[in-house]
DNA sequence: CGGCTCGGCCAAATCGTTTCGACCACATCT
DNA sequence: AGATGTGGTCGAAACGATTTGGCCGAGCCG
């Protein structure tokens, strides 16, 4: 067995053990063309002999021209991509896809705004035969930029749609209106709002006025505030400076804080992401309010939170893992030759028990 | 601007365009070397208007023999590996050590245990310089196997260590051993256990035996029976089938239920994890019992659970992002040639608000 | 019995880059 | 002036596999 990468034994090291030729080794593992049994078998004999486990992935990658690698463009640095569950459920169905055509999920850091450096050099330079870039990219993205040049197919998650790009997108608009509509169907008219950054830096915090949201840049974003504002106007905005338990608790506690009297108070309030939704209805409980009866609360991913127990948010569900699902055939397809598409996955209001009738 | 990757330029055809040699093409670009500035100009000049964007990684990787890449195999199926805080963090680690020598981190699902096919293909054959298997090995772990025979270095992450071979760990038998004693020091003896799962199957859930405990095979695992026990023998043992929040709290439902009468009714819980012990304090507000004055309750890992808010769990805090970091760094030693060494990382009971003095 | 087909094998070209050694011109030192 | 560098460039050989086209012999059909 050899102990280090450089004394490896090659394709023709076993062929002139087995004293055949190359060509014919290389038939014996790829099993294309025809072999005999008997010479493949003096082959593989000759490969264990030597430990040779299988032709050198990097000798056939330049060959074929491909690498089997699929790069995956996180949107923000790792540590939060990943706290982000939303995020980690794509990802389990792209990885499900990928992984049974053989191809590997190569994880890449993205742009981080407040960083000098605009790209990561894995971007730039790694070996990939797609790109897909999970969290959705700006108008002006680098990243896109990059591997435009580069001459990389990529693969879109989100609003942003580019000519001959394949894009999975649910109607993010929608499906706020559908929220929102929920609560003046239960005849809630003070509904407050907790939303996404507004834009990439994600420093800001608090509550917004309609001239910073109406320069909102994040995509995902503009289209939720848009949904919301379809069916009525929300009484107060209030930006999260990230989509996490904490943002939303901190937001819901200044929202519905003692100091706000009690007629003025907001009945209810949409939070563009589950985890914000959370933090509200942690915070409500924290307050002494009852949920929903004091205050109903209206999320948007369908995220399962066992922790929210014994509450169970009603949320707009998209179909997260699909989303992964739909993003991976979309690669596929894109490897294929096919026609990229752009895809609209289906969303759903679900009920929990975070919501009710507005009192009165 | 080259549409599909097959009509790519290549280093030879700037070369020939700027009127140099390849040699020198190449050199203009890796700057290894001496070369004019001049040529070096006429080359990259050559380069832009022919749309090369830099060497192809391919060729380079194959004549270079190394191709950037870690491969990290998931414990177990990646949507779980996922969803586990745990994995996460240390994977943020590992990633900004990568990511700072100009490493990729190539996702690998685990071997799935109730799956057929007992490797994934990437382990098998994908490219990559160094192998991490981020959640432990097995004594005898079939990844570990095939990695060894594609002579492809390892680093492990766990109790299991292998000559040749750097690890990361923690004491996990001491952390364990502190959790509980810091419950005997506050004058709990009736204290029950939550354990992660003794076999990789997870397939168990409820209560086990001694004779069971006896047959755990996950190290982990273990490693942190023992450190109970090293102190004092726990009531009851509850086993879960994986480290999620609904498991902890299925687990404390059954064993604070009612039915138990208030005089043998432990008055804590050392739950494995921080999760389990989460679903554990989520299970005793539902009971109606305070944490702590009815039960206190600790766990393992140290995670920062916001939503667990107003309480903040009692927990051994182990360095998560730092034990990425000394993975990524002995990654790093392996490349550099450097010998494998075992590193432990320390571990440090901090205490939250969920244990108190025993009452009486 | 001759021509044709076809299965099984091989030689050689190819993928795109890096790097080693050779080479040349020019400057420097003795 | 001749020997000794030395900075800049080039040719050619790896790196390890796949794949095309060709060759040879055996079987089949007429």
């Amino acid at each position: 067995m050899p102990r280090s990468a450089s004394d490896r034994p090659t394709l023709a090291l076993v062929a002139q053990r087995a004293g055949v030729s190359v060509s014919t080794a290389s038939l014996a593992f790829s099993g294309a063309g025809p072999i005999t049994s008997e010479t493949r078998d003096r082959v593989l004999a000759a490969a264990t002999e030597l430990g040779y486990h299988g032709p050198n992935p990097l000798g056939r990658q330049l060959r074929s021209g491909r690498c089997g690698i699929v790069g995956v463009v996180l949107g923000d640095n790792p540590g939060r991509a990943f706290r982000d569950p939303v995020s980690i459920r794509v990802l389990d169905g792209l990885m499900e896809v990928l992984g049974e055509h053989r191809l590997g999920v190569l994880l890449i850091p993205g742009n981080q705004p407040q960083s000098i450096a605009p790209l990561d050099p894995l971007v730039a330079s790694a070996a990939m035969d797609v790109a897909v870039l999970i969290w959705g990219a700006l108008p002006d993205d680098p990243n896109l930029a990059a591997l435009g040049r580069r001459g990389v197919p990529v693969v879109l998650c989100g609003e942003q749609t580019l000519p001959g790009v394949p894009v999975v997108r649910i109607d993010d608009r929608a499906g706020a209106a559908e929220a929102v509509r929920h609560l003046t169907e239960l005849g809630h008219t003070r509904i407050a709002e907790i939303t996404l950054p507004l834009d990439v830096w994600g420093a800001h915090s608090g509550v917004v006025t309609a001239a910073r949201i109406a320069e909102a840049t994040v995509m995902v974003t503009v289209a939720r505030l848009a949904g919301f504002r379809d069916v009525i106007e929300p009484v107060i905005t209030w930006e999260a400076s990230a989509s996490f338990v904490e943002h939303g608790r901190e937001a819901a506690l200044s929202i519905l804080g003692e100091w706000v009297p009690a007629s003025q108070r907001p009945t209810a309030i949409f939070a563009q992401t589950d985890q914000l939704a959370a933090g509200a209805v942690i915070a409500a409980r924290e307050l002494g309010l009852r949920v929903p009866e004091d205050v109903s609360i209206v999320g948007f991913d369908g995220l399962d939170l066992p922790w929210l127990s014994p509450d169970v948010l009603t949320s707009v569900h998209q179909p997260l893992r699909a989303k992964g699902v739909a993003m991976g055939q979309a690669v596929v397809g894109l490897l294929a030759g096919e026609e990229p598409q752009v895809v609209t996955l289906p969303t759903q209001l679900i009920e929990g028990t975070t919501t009710t009738k507005a009192e009165g």
